[in-house]
DNA sequence: GCCAACGTTGGC
DNA sequence: GCCAACGTTGGC
């Protein structure tokens, strides 16, 4: 089982959307960088756990625990003209871009990033390198069981 | 709004 | 295949 952070802006997708939405879960999609389609096309599985990282907002930060809920599929935005995310290169014959079912499982309380980057077990966590901005970055055991665990204690 | 860092594009 | 120009990300 491995372990993923995924970022969302929540003006976009927030966490509390995805524990409102049916069953808990949400299309993971938009995503247009090779390097995290490759990911999730790849390597995660269902049942992977997911740290829901809220970016591009005032306090950016894990804003709660989730899970991949699906296999890859193929982005449904990448075929609409009206849709941002529109790629007129893909087609349903040869698509570009993917997405996964994703769960909300846990909302715990709120990990800043400011606080995320005093943690010594969160050193050398991908998401906190410099120049860093992935939307998708893998997450180890040890820096899994680090957030859970701060996240479970409260603030 | 600024800007560092990174990714993509396209001319050559 | 190189690399300059451009676009995007995302914290601050």
């Amino acid at each position: 089982m491995a372990y993923w952070l995924m970022k969302s802006e929540p003006d976009e997708v927030s966490f509390d959307d995805v524990l409102a939405a049916p069953s808990k879960t949400v299309a993971w999609f938009g995503v247009r960088n090779y390097q995290a389609r490759n990911f999730m096309r790849d390597q995660m599985k269902a049942g992977d756990g997911v740290l829901f990282y809220h970016s591009s907002c005032a306090v950016p930060g894990v804003a709660g625990v989730a899970e991949v809920a699906s296999g890859p599929y193929p982005d449904a935005s990448q075929f609409d003209p009206k849709s941002h995310y529109y790629d007129p290169k893909a087609s349903e014959e040869q698509p570009r871009w993917i997405s996964v079912d994703v769960k909300a499982v846990e909302e715990g309380s709120y990990l800043p990033l400011s606080e995320m980057r005093t943690m010594p077990e969160l050193e050398d966590m991908v998401l906190l390198q410099k120049g860093s901005r992935l939307s998708i970055t893998p997450v180890t055991a040890a820096q899994w069981k680090a957030v859970l665990k701060r996240m479970r204690a409260g603030g």
